[in-house]
RNA sequence: GCCCCCAUAGCUCAGGGGAUAGAGCAAAGGUUUCCUAAACCUUGUGUCGCAGGUUCGAAUCCUGCUGGGGGCGCCA
């Protein structure tokens, strides 16, 4: 047997293989059934017709061609023809060591690198954070930790709400109340927005106050702008508290709010303007996309800018100034329409050049039990504050919050979900827990196999069992996935895989006695426990949530 | 009116044009002198919303419907 490296993982080494023969994409996938193999290609019935040959006779072909002897055991033609492989023992084992051996636990680097600026989170200043702020920060910071594992530089980008007509009422409600904002928590600042959104309908002189407190803000006023920064400062006091809880990795250097582009807005209108996008229509600068049924207004007829004109300036500024190739926003499904259009406009005006693409990562509401949207019997949004308690009402907090996690990522991003606890926290089935428990209990027989000087954890042998070469070849395929998720943003499919890999160690740890084994069963088997444990961790790591090492 | 998303087992959901459409939950039964039973094993369930079309082959692609959710010029 030649020397081959396994470090680029062996699926797409067979993968690689398969072409040199066919000239096209096998298109391996995992087999769908265990009498099928390791691996199957449908690739001779695709090339069938191309070559006016029954499927079987192209699938006879390719493998003569082929030269998989030292991977494979000899290769089956099944059904119409399909190809199917099997690994040799030998190479899975070989496979699983060189994954120990990896400090990135087999998820290669990638080839092409590039600077991504993952935008999320973005809560509203003098607002409590809600399920929606939930599900952006715990979406985001997975995308952000997959895209860091596979080698790109990721940008975390924290567009807070924190400018905009809303502030003019709060801050003329506090000088009128003379009110200390500095003594404030985030949960009294969002009454005393309430307090304020009531006043300014009731009283039209109040509201004429509020109108003028905006433009006074916008223009540096000392004392408007003083207070604006106490409720900012807050807001981000109760935001970081969030987000330790949540164990994400924001922090005050991933902060880019909105009011920090207000500089930059007069430039995009210059440059809308100079490039003949932009029209005023009825008072309002506006852009109309082809495609679009409605304009785009970056200026409103009373000269303020809306939420438009601060995404083209972030656009502008994250592509110019930070040099990414990849624009990632997690906002919910309801901005669809909106982010389409900003798209749009910045690739129409220059902000958005050919090699450089944005994403709307969109995902679905957070449900009630009574499948309804989430609120409060007051009708208000449900805080996050109240979701995390109420999942640790029914267990640790480390557990809860997995559940939490878990819950969010492991279905498709963009359908709604219902927030049931205790379907989240239950220990069976696809859950959080059941991946911590996984990991916990395989970090336990390493710890005794310690305890008992069996520290010879780094080399897989032997797999004699199918439950091991089970165990083996889903941990091969490890760095497959993680580059898949960072191309395709879909955490789910990071999840199911880990819970398939928890599930395949179940058995293996029913099956597979290790401690109680011997010799060099003994030490393949703990080496496999070890190449378990650490795709777990990392897998968990990169969901955002913790591999308890205990129970 | 126009646009977007969704519809798969009783429930919650996977399914990247290919083999007999799969998991989990729920239900019933079983497994512990043995590394965490927070586990594992066994048992059944489908007009893949409807109707056409493309294809050797469609849950998957196209068109048209039905039903549910969301969005559509001065809030963000």
């Amino acid at each position: 047997m030649g020397y081959f490296s396994l470090v680029l993982s062996l699926p797409s080494l067979l993968s690689s293989r398969i072409e040199a023969v066919t000239g096209v994409d096998p298109e391996l996938r995992p087999a769908t059934k265990p009498q099928f193999g390791h691996f199957q290609s449908n690739v001779a019935l695709r090339l069938a017709k191309t070559e006016g040959k029954p499927p079987r006779q192209v699938a006879a072909r390719i493998v003569d061609d082929l030269d998989l002897e030292d991977l494979c055991e000899p290769i089956d033609i099944a059904g119409p023809g399909f190809i199917n492989l099997r690994l040799k023992s030998e190479v899975l084992a070989r496979s699983v060591t060189e994954q120990l051996a990896d400090p990135a636990v087999g998820v290669s680097q990638t080839a092409r690198p590039e600077v991504v600026v993952v935008d999320y989170s973005a809560p509203n200043v003098a607002k409590q954070m809600h399920v929606g702020h939930l599900r952006s920060s715990i979406i985001g910071d997975c995308l952000t930790r997959v895209l860091t594992a596979v080698g790109h530089h990721v940008i975390p980008q924290n567009h807070v709400g924190d400018w905009g007509t809303q502030f003019g009422m709060l801050v003329e409600q506090i000088v009128t109340d003379g009110t200390d904002v500095s003594s404030l928590t985030l949960a009294d600042a969002e009454a005393l927005y309430t307090k304020a959104n009531a006043h300014f309908k009731a009283d039209e002189d109040f509201a004429t106050r509020a109108r003028q407190r905006v433009v006074s803000l916008q223009s540096g006023d000392p004392e408007t702008r003083k207070i604006w920064q106490q409720l900012i400062d807050v807001s981000l006091a109760g935001f970081n508290q969030a987000y330790q809880r949540l164990g994400v990795l924001l922090t005050d250097d991933h902060l880019a709010g909105e009011s920090t582009y207000n500089d930059d807005l007069e430039a995009v209108v210059a440059d809308l303007e100079a490039n003949g996008t932009a029209v005023t229509d009825d008072g309002a600068l506006c852009v109309f996309v082809e495609g679009f049924n409605s304009p785009m207004i970056v200026r409103k007829r009373d000269g303020g800018f809306g939420y438009s004109a601060t995404d083209l300036a972030a656009i502008r500024r994250r592509v110019r100034e930070f040099g990414a190739t990849r624009l990632i926003y997690v906002v919910g499904a309801p901005q669809s329409f909106h982010f389409d259009q900003v798209f749009a406009v910045a690739r129409k005006v220059g902000f958005l050049p050919d090699n450089v693409s944005a994403e709307h990562v969109a995902f679905g509401q957070v449900l009630g039990a009574d499948g309804r949207k989430f609120s409060t019997r007051e009708g208000t949004a449900v805080t996050l504050d109240s979701l995390l308690d109420a999942a640790e009402e029914k267990a640790a907090p480390a557990i809860a919050l997995a559940a939490i996690k878990y819950a969010d990522l492991s279905n498709g991003l963009n359908k709604d979900y219902v927030f049931d606890v205790d379907r989240m926290v239950a220990t069976i089935g696809n859950t959080g827990p059941y991946l911590q428990y996984a990991h916990a209990r395989v970090t336990q027989v390493l710890r005794k196999a310690e305890a008992d000087g069996l520290t010879s954890q780094d080399t897989v042998t032997v797999l004699p069992e199918p439950a091991e070469q089970t165990l083996a070849l889903l941990l091969c395929r490890f760095g497959e996935i993680v580059a898949e998720v960072s191309e395709t943003l879909q955490p789910h499919k990071l999840c199911a895989y880990l819970y398939e890999l928890a599930g395949a160690l179940s058995i293996f740890y029913e099956q597979c006695p290790v401690l109680k084994s011997e010799g060099e069963v003994r030490t393949s088997r703990l080496a496999l426990c070890l190449g378990t444990k650490r795709v777990l961790a990392s897998g968990l790591t990169m969901l955002g949530i913790e591999a308890l090492d205990r129970m």
